[in-house]
DNA sequence: AATCCTTTGTAACATTTGTTACATTATGTG
DNA sequence: CACATAATGTAACAAATGTTACAAAGGATT
């Protein structure tokens, strides 16, 4: 299948013609595997990634290389925001890491102004931001007014949403990194969760219920 | 002072002239009074602002009416992103309420896609994206990374570069409204702040020191 | 089976943050 | 001045989160 028949195949509910054109002409195809590195840190952003399938998750990481997740991208979706803020040359950056197999097409960033004249490609654009704003102010709420215990189920249910699979695979280890808390918490409030009912813990493995 | 004189004046260095004459035409001219709330929570964001003095900072809201303060929007700078998350009814929203007394002029959200064919309005629209995103991170970093020591040493010295003065009028209280926290845990800090020689504390107000 | 490594469980303790309670001080008002 | 009120200081305690240390369980490898 080539660029062009994935393109018309993923986004012709999104697109209009001649704009599923020239995305045919520029864009890449691209995939990732779970765990791949999208951008890392101090990177520059030279295209913004736009999602076929699977999902790729969005880090911040401050100067000892703590990480605290964001959020996530997922299928038709995209995250334009991505490209300034490793521009900036701040103290701390942001990183992209793929949450599953991810296929996607890159676009050269450039084109975000060229194609803002296509009434499709505004609505993307600013939805876009809009969405991500919306899942940062999301990200606020958890650290500003919630506890461990809401935080952790938060952020199962919300992976539970990117992997299309009440069953996680992962370990306390790596939601506490993801978490920025630390494993020992982490394994506390699982226990916690599991004897209200809500989640199930297996080895390497969490089923989250009522979901 | 007419509008179109408000705006040749605050607004010349930023957009060309046609967009110049498209905005005195449009605009409104508006004065807020300092702590004067701008947006009230659920309310429908109808117009875009842009400062010409003072500021106005933007909080985010949970169910319980507890605030945290996310950023400022200052001088020559405005808020794209305001316009959206109160139109989705979601849950908790946003507040923005006038830090000191502001001058702004306002702009029908539709303006924004209209003019996206000037070159100087795109560079404004999506500068303050970036700006407002920028600013999430640092919100983020200091919640997700920063003990309340940091935690306060920065909203006290955000708070004097929107106010442009080193004097801050503010009560312990406000501020552990603004952060989510308590007003002897805002004490406590700052006791220890002025130990450490970073601010002079007095009543009602507080001098930040080593700017 | 013996060994190694990763993952999970858990106790004990430390630190940070939040809460309650009350005293003191400054300021404004009748 | 007497009084009320808001702002600040501080102690004592409670709760949440983080740390250290170690044990146990599950897989993989030899």
């Amino acid at each position: 299948m080539d660029t062009k028949e994935i393109i018309t195949d993923n986004f012709s509910f999104l697109f209009e013609k001649s704009l599923l054109d020239e995305l045919s002409e520029i864009a890449k195809f691209k995939k990732v595997e779970k765990d791949e590195y999208l951008m890392d840190i101090g990177q520059e952003m030279v295209f913004i990634p736009l999602i076929i399938s699977g999902s790729i998750k969005i880090f911040r990481t401050d100067d000892d290389g703590d990480d605290y997740i964001l959020y996530f991208i997922e299928g038709g979706d995209t995250c334009a925001m991505t490209l300034n803020c490793c521009m900036k040359g701040a103290k701390s950056e942001i990183k992209a890491v793929a949450e599953s197999d991810t296929e996607l097409i890159l676009i050269p960033i450039n084109k975000l102004e060229d194609w803002l004249h296509y009434k499709s490609w505004r609505a993307f654009v600013f939805g876009s931001y809009n969405n991500k704003f919306t899942e940062m102010l999301e990200a606020i709420d958890s650290l500003a007014f919630m506890n461990m215990n809401e935080r952790i189920l938060k952020y199962l249910k919300d992976k539970v949403v990117a992997n299309k699979d009440i069953a996680l695979s992962i370990t306390h280890n790596i939601i506490s990194m993801e978490l920025n808390t630390s494993r020992v918490v982490v394994s506390r409030v699982l226990k916690k969760l599991e004897m209200d009912g809500d989640i199930k813990l297996l080895r390497k493995q969490i089923i989250v219920l009522n979901f």
